[in-house]
DNA sequence: GCCGCTTAGTTGATATATCAAGCAATCGCG
DNA sequence: CGCGATTGCTTGATATATCAACTAAGCGGC
């Protein structure tokens, strides 16, 4: 880092002041809530809906990790407890024996299933809907030009599928998971 | 929370997903450039901006709290290893028994003179930086709209002051520092 | 087919955050 | 002025995240 960097005008702190503030804000706000209504936590409702969207309802750790922007200590951590809890179960990849695959059981099908409408309804509660169409496209571009940034090599597979016309959710149920819940009133993010 | 929310389209969901990695990544990598380069968290580098900010570096732990976003709890155990540190102290306030108050010391304002120089390269380089003028105006309300959701009432005292033409800091060091850092080669977000 | 290097994941120790009580000073009010 | 309610803060227990090894399987070269 530079010793005298150039400082922040009076626009670009009001903007770094607010973003701080909602970078604070905004997880805290998921969390609380799917704590309280479904007892995850939002890194454990991405776990299982990364995992909802998988051929199979299984991923290898590593590639789990990636999806969710975690360390493989992190998620092995909140893997292991998930199993405890019956929501998810480990196993030996047949193909590489280093390798352990997690796989989405029908309880933690269920959980997320369950925990998703809450979800979606918070998202647009605090974000979507606070913001015009406009607003929605200024805040994408934005944050694609932030996470250029963060990650120019877009190890976050977050990142890779999240072009605007995608297909399915990503962050919630997709594909395999959200037609089951539309049909049984069920929730995801998009669809 | 409504069973059947709304889904959110293809443009939402696109933002939605980014907006997610930026709220995960952006304060992942400035409490490890502020550890790496300082010993300090951002949330310890808060604390010690905000006190540099105040009449006499003194604040209340309730108004600390405010202005940092954080529960007395979580306010409390920080303060107490910084003081362990040496780098703020703690008194009883003089006009209501019941209070405590934390001061800025010498040790805790050259600390964050001393971070702030790499600290406000990082926002650079991060994320204003990384967004044109018109981008970071839009940055600004699109943050303030989210605010408006998730704090209503501006309980935080970040928001209160955050309209641009804002006189100094506020996340940096303000008024009583920023002088002393010029001079000194110092540092602070904005000035 | 051994040996060093890399990859994949786990584990245990430490740090930090959150939760549930608790304590003490002040306020409100009869 | 006395006593319950509130405010301001702290403390200890539990949960979660981060760090530093460590194990074990594959990979490459000779």
């Amino acid at each position: 880092m530079d010793t005298t960097p150039r400082w922040l005008d009076a626009d670009e702190l009001a903007a770094w002041k607010r973003l701080v503030a909602v970078v604070e804000l905004v997880p805290a706000a998921l969390d609380a809530q799917l704590r309280r209504d479904s007892g995850l936590t939002h890194f454990e409702y991405l776990v299982l809906a990364m995992l909802s969207e998988a051929p199979d309802r299984t991923l290898r750790m590593t590639s789990l990790g990636q999806r969710t922007n975690a360390t493989l200590t992190r998620l092995s951590h909140v893997v292991r407890r998930l199993e405890e809890r019956g929501l998810v179960e480990r196993f030996a990849c047949p193909e590489d024996g280093r390798a352990t695959n997690a796989r989405l059981g029908d309880a933690g099908h269920a959980a997320l299933v369950a925990a998703a409408p809450g979800h979606v309804s918070t998202v647009r509660a605090t974000v979507i809907d606070a913001l015009t169409h406009e607003q929605v496209e200024q805040l994408s571009a934005i944050s694609a030009a932030i996470l250029q940034r963060l990650d120019p090599h877009h190890r976050l597979q977050v990142l890779a599928d999240t072009e605007p016309g995608t297909p399915a959710a990503a962050v919630g149920l997709p594909e395999t998971a959200a037609p089951a819940v539309r049909a049984g009133g069920g929730a995801a993010l998009a669809g």
